[in-house]
RNA sequence: GGCGGCGUAGCCAAGUGGUAAGGCAUGGGACUGCAAAUCCCUGAUCCCCGGUUCGAAUCCGGGCGCCGCCUCCA
């Protein structure tokens, strides 16, 4: 039985978390929209999701975990113009759509695999599931849920009760601060689009025929459409950011529960929250954004933000700074040391003596997955004095399947591996400084180093150096 | 205008009724020819005001400040 408790959206309480089908979690995350990088901000919700995971795992469930690849493009917000992310980044690089798309589909694949993020079952593409977009719109017109207007197939939110329930939204007050609608033809503000016909004289690149004509899906689709096929009619966990709370992930409620009769549709929604960087989010849209790519160059180790990531709560806003980031790489350098040292040793843990530490490393991962908390217990194991290195290494490695900070097998970053003869030459010479104990030269050697950047560390085993 | 969240040591950040986790930085010590690395020690009464309570960072009320959603957005 498991007793991992996460905080829900839809009730807005902490419950413990039991799959519908015993032994096997099923797992949706929205995932990216790969017309652009994805900044650091947007890397917080996979990191997010892969904690869960590895919580469910660690329950002894089997994980079928669902991360959708938006490749068709959204409108921007000049809805005007009819642009669309993806078909302007594609203008922009004189590229087809498909290639931006894979591009950027690749890079995110790739910082994932640095964050040590464990791959997902499924990894489905909305371009490959427009049949199944067309045929989940189908069915809600069938059941008279949509109404036609010269921009597009929109669902009517007037036919869904409850559509203002899980995000406890206000319409009539929000209506009343609301801007000019982008589509006057909209019965409600709150209405959406489920098939959208291309705007007169704008040549796109991703169009399909559809029962109503050329055009391309609505955005909320494509969630419905590919989680109920990969997990079923109803499922138990879809995670994502609290920016699509309100409106996304409000409309693939309306669209599933609707065209499925099943409620609730999903049983736990689990929200991430953003990252501040400076003063405000990181986002795309303000140019506000720090890459994994930028962190690797200025020489932070792409774990390093992992440990960033596990340092705060996931439904806490928090603050980005590289001043945090320096603080996160120390701090996940010492405790990949420790780990490192204690990995080999052979010994047999004490269960006595492990027993309470492992007790309270899950019972802070069960409350809503606390990875700070969780943290901290790792780092009393590194400094206990009671524990044998056997104890250390037994609970630190256990740690590390929901840690996935490498604990195991990441080489800390200490000694050099690298060899230059010109730089051994003027160590052999400063250590034969050293020997006749003519401290100025080996000193002034060590200067002229440390102003290439280049450290010199004097151990027990002779000299070492590192760069930076 | 509507809705949600936050404000804890220099920084990042746990803690939601019983007298403040953890990491980083700082300072001191050990070690070192000197450093580096490492180890040990070291700091906050929790935005302000009022209230409830034997007791509040934690609950209630009122301020001030910050962030987010309502439009693409993790």
């Amino acid at each position: 039985m498991s007793t991992l408790t996460v905080y829900n959206t839809r009730t807005r309480q902490k419950e413990r978390f039991e799959p519908i089908e015993p032994g096997h979690a099923r797992v949706y995350s929205c995932g990216p929209t790969v017309y652009a990088a994805q900044h650091l901000g947007n890397l917080r919700p996979y990191l997010f999701a892969d904690l869960l995971r590895r919580a469910l795992e660690a329950e002894g469930l089997r994980v079928t975990h669902v991360i959708n690849i938006t490749d068709v493009g959204h409108l921007t917000s000049d809805a005007d113009t009819g642009e669309d992310k993806m078909e302007r980044a594609a203008a922009r690089a004189g590229r087809k759509a498909s290639e931006i798309a894979a591009f950027y589909t690749e890079k995110w694949l790739l910082d994932r695999r640095r964050l040590n993020c464990v791959p997902p079952e499924v990894l489905p593409k909305a371009t490959e599931h427009i049949p199944e977009q067309i045929a989940l719109a189908q069915i809600l017109e069938a059941k008279g849920y949509t109404y036609r207007i010269a921009d597009g197939l929109y669902f009517d939110t007037r036919k869904f009760p409850r559509y203002a329930e899980f995000a406890r939204l206000d319409l009539e007050g929000q209506e009343a601060g609301a801007r000019i609608g982008d589509v006057p033809e909209k019965h409600q503000p709150a209405d959406f689009a489920l098939w959208k016909f291309p705007v007169a004289g704008v040549e796109r690149q991703q169009e399909w025929d559809s029962p109503w004509g050329r055009g391309f899906p609505g955005w909320h689709l494509e969630c419905s459409a590919m989680s109920v096929k990969y997990l079923g009619k109803s499922f138990d966990i879809h995670t994502g950011g609290v920016d699509h709370i309100r409106v996304h992930h409000t409309n693939e409620i309306a669209q599933s529960e609707c065209a499925f009769d099943v409620h609730p549709w999903v049983r736990y929604w689990l929200h991430n929250e953003f990252y501040e960087f400076g003063g405000e989010k990181m986002a795309k849209s303000t140019g506000n954004v720090l890459l994994l790519e930028d962190l690797l160059e200025r020489g932070f180790e792409p774990l390093a933000f992992r440990y960033f990531f596990l340092q705060g709560h996931y439904r806490q806003q928090q603050s980005f700074t590289l001043e945090a980031m320096e603080a996160a790489a120390t701090g996940y350098r010492r405790l990949l040391a420790h780990a490192a040292e204690v990995r080999g040793e052979k010994g047999e843990p004490d269960r006595g003596r492990i027993a309470p530490l492992q007790a309270r490393f899950r019972e802070a991962v069960r409350d809503d997955l606390n990875a700070p908390r969780a943290l901290a217990v790792a780092w009393e194991v590194t400094r206990s004095p009671e524990l044998s290195p056997a104890d250390k290494r037994s609970l630190l490695l256990e740690f590390d399947r929901w840690l996935g900070l490498g604990l195991a097998t990441e080489e800390p970053r200490t000694a050099s591996r690298e060899s230059d003869p010109r730089i051994d030459a003027l160590l052999a010479r400063r250590e034969a400084a050293r020997a006749t104990r003519e401290f100025a030269t080996a000193d002034r050697i060590r200067k002229e180093l440390e102003a290439e950047g280049i450290l010199v560390e004097d151990t027990p085993e002779g000299p070492r150096w590192r760069r930076r």
